[in-house]
DNA sequence: TGTACATCAGTGAACGCGCGTTCACTGATGTAC
DNA sequence: TGTACATCAGTGAACGCGCGTTCACTGATGTAC
């Protein structure tokens, strides 16, 4: 933690919160090595030390971001609407984590962490659902698959601007707008 | 169409068809014009010719997704379950388009055509949804984006790859897992 | 308490690469007469 | 039917840029004695 001249001391956290802030407002794609030692004010060398190279800081930014929304998701159960709500929040809240968690040509597939992560976040998002159909396991799978696709897929739109200039949006913010549309749908 | 040595006859069109078959492939990140260029067959500064840049190609690309899919969910109607497997099967069909219709930093946000294409593929999914839920005007407009959400997040994960390893689509092909989500939800 | 040394984090110069862009050009096509 | 000319599509050499990677280095920290 200690801000010496030449060792930063907190290298590796102040360059995945640069990752994030800057996937959030210019995409992932204008994420380089280079562009994030600028931002922490370091030479460019020096992300490759803790992370490899740009996919090794994607997939720590993508293990962060699962592990927030598992989180994220076990607080707000076991009710399923409030953990529907919780994962509209999440991406709405961190946009640069979410951008990058599903994009999976961009991460390494194989880091441990990450599959670790992920199994812990879709566990806490089936919790949520398990509580709306107990049954049995085909259609609980179905219902899982069917919860999941709507809040993802309200999230993803979300955040890629497709509600923006669209009349189904019209000036409600995101959770108002989620409810709304949660409140349409039952799974009975 | 002739095919001369010097004049290629259909650059265009065969570019498109490479960029999508690309993106299908690798990712939209490893898309360059130099890349197309190579696919093509053609010098590097051709694709310039037709597109501009890199933004240039990917909007064309995602217009012509959206009129496809605009195309393939009218065709489809009016059935609501319908038109959201055709939704789903758009995205299996042509995974390239799909990958970059959402996109919005990638596209030119200002292009009429893709306006224009963007309204029509949206107008074709209302009509599958209003036939579910007539009604007052705010309550069909959820409805309307409950059920993109959903078509749009299954396809989304699919394309994605989240399901790959999931015990939630254990061995089974898009369509039938659909058809089988699709089932356990009510919007009524 | 002091000294020696290993370890680790970050530096900065150098390199090669693929990219987009520019530009004068050349080859093919279509049209006017 | 033939010729002249404008227009358009594609060429290829050149350039500058930002990138990732390498590597010998230097400064700071922690530990052994």
């Amino acid at each position: 933690m200690a801000k010496s001249g030449y060792h930063h001391g907190d290298l590796r956290a102040t360059i995945l919160a640069a990752a994030a802030d800057q996937i959030a407002t210019d995409g992932v794609d204008s994420v380089s090595l280079r562009e994030l030692a600028r931002r922490a004010g370091v030479s460019h060398a020096a992300p490759a030390h803790h992370f490899g190279d740009r996919a090794g800081v994607l997939t720590a930014l993508a293990v962060e971001g699962y592990e927030l929304l598992a989180a994220a998701l076990t607080a707000a159960g076991p009710d399923f609407r409030e953990v529907a709500v919780a994962y509209i929040q999440f991406a709405r809240e961190h946009p640069g984590h979410f951008d990058v968690m599903f994009r999976h040509t961009l991460l390494r597939a194989d880091d441990p962490r990450l599959h670790a992560a992920r199994l812990a976040s879709a566990a806490a998002l089936r919790s949520g659902v398990t509580a709306i159909r107990p049954g049995d396991l085909a259609q609980q799978q179905a219902t899982q698959l069917a919860a999941w696709s709507l809040v993802h897929g309200f999230a993803a739109l979300w955040r890629e601007g497709a509600l923006d200039n669209s009349s189904l949006a019209a000036g409600a913010d995101p959770e108002t707008l989620a409810r709304r549309m949660l409140a349409t749908v039952r799974f009975d």
